[in-house]
DNA sequence: CCTTGAACCTCTAGTCACTAGAGAGATTAA
DNA sequence: TTAATCTCTCTAGTGACTAGAGGTTCAAGG
C-alpha cells in the first residue's frame, strides 16, 4: 500500500491534486490507515498514471473521465476509445492552425515599428483589427 | 453616448463581459444615465476594441492592462509595448511547437490500434507514458 | 517507550476570464 | 399608457487546480 505522498512521487502529481481528483470522483483511494491517512494500491498508482498521461497530453479530465469509464468494463470498446482520441487530435490540430494565424499576425503587427526613432506604430497596429489579413 | 448594448454591439463582446471589464478595472464607463445605466463615449468603444482585438491575440488581461497603460501615457514607450508582443510571440511559438509534439503522440497512440478484430491497444498506449517517442 | 519532524488531515478561499440566473428597475416605440 | 426590451446589482458556477490555516498521524532514532 502506498501514502498519498508516494503516489504522488510516482505519478508526477501533486498531493492536493490528488484529492482534488477524488473529490470529483475521478480516483477513489483504496482504504484508509487507522489514523484516517489514505492508502492506496498499485492499480490505483497506476489508475492515477493513465489520468496523468492524459493531462499531459492535453485530456480534459472529462476526456480521462471517459476513457476510464470505457476500460473498467471489461473488453475496451475500440470503437469509443478512438472517437475520444480522435477528436482530441482534431481539437489539437485546430489549435495549432489558430495559434499558427495569430502568430503571423503578431509578427506582422510588431513589425509595423521598426524602431528608427519614428513614433512607435504597434499599439495603433494592435488597436484596429482592420488592418489583419486573416481572422481569429 | 452609447449604452452598454450598443457598446456590445459595436465591440462583439458580451455585455456581462463589459460590466465584468469595469469590475476589474481595466474600463470605466464615462457617465451613467438618470436611470443609473452606463454610457460610453467613442473613446471607451475604441478602447474596449482594443481590448477585445487584444484577447483575440491571445494576450492575457493583465497583458493588456500593461498596454493601455502605456498607450495613456502620452508617448507611446516603443521598447516596453515590443517587448510585451514579443514575449507573448515567444509563448504562443512555444504553445505550438508543444502541440505539434502532443500531435505526433496522439497520432502514433492511435494508430497503435488498428482496428482488426484484435483487442484494442489504444487504452493500452494512453496508459504508457514510456511509449512516447518525446516528452509532453 | 518517547520524542521529533515530516507527512498527512479537513476546510476555506483564491486563480483566470468569464457565464448564468434571479429579481427588480429603466428606457423606448407604438 | 402600455408592452417589450434593456439594464441594474448580486450571487454563484465553470475547469483544474493552488495556497494556506490549524490540527493530527506516522516512522525513525535514541
Amino acid at each position: 500500500m502506498f501514502s498519498i505522498g508516494q503516489l504522488s512521487q510516482a505519478s508526477g502529481v501533486k498531493v492536493p491534486t490528488i484529492r482534488y481528483y477524488e473529490e470529483i470522483g475521478l480516483l477513489a483511494c483504496d482504504g484508509r490507515s487507522a489514523g484516517n491517512q489514505r492508502r492506496y494500491t498499485a492499480a490505483g498508482r497506476d489508475r492515477l498514471r493513465f489520468i496523468a498521461h492524459g493531462r499531459a497530453l492535453g485530456l480534459s479530465l472529462d476526456a480521462i473521465r471517459a476513457l476510464l469509464d470505457l476500460s473498467d468494463r471489461e473488453r475496451a470498446p475500440c470503437r469509443q476509445a478512438h472517437a475520444i482520441a480522435e477528436s482530441h487530435l482534431a481539437d489539437i490540430r485546430d489549435r495549432i492552425a489558430r495559434l499558427q494565424r495569430l502568430e503571423q499576425e503578431l509578427e506582422r503587427i510588431t513589425n509595423a515599428c521598426d524602431h528608427d526613432g519614428a513614433p512607435c506604430r504597434l499599439l495603433e497596429a494592435l488597436a484596429d483589427h482592420g488592418q489583419c489579413a486573416s481572422a481569429h
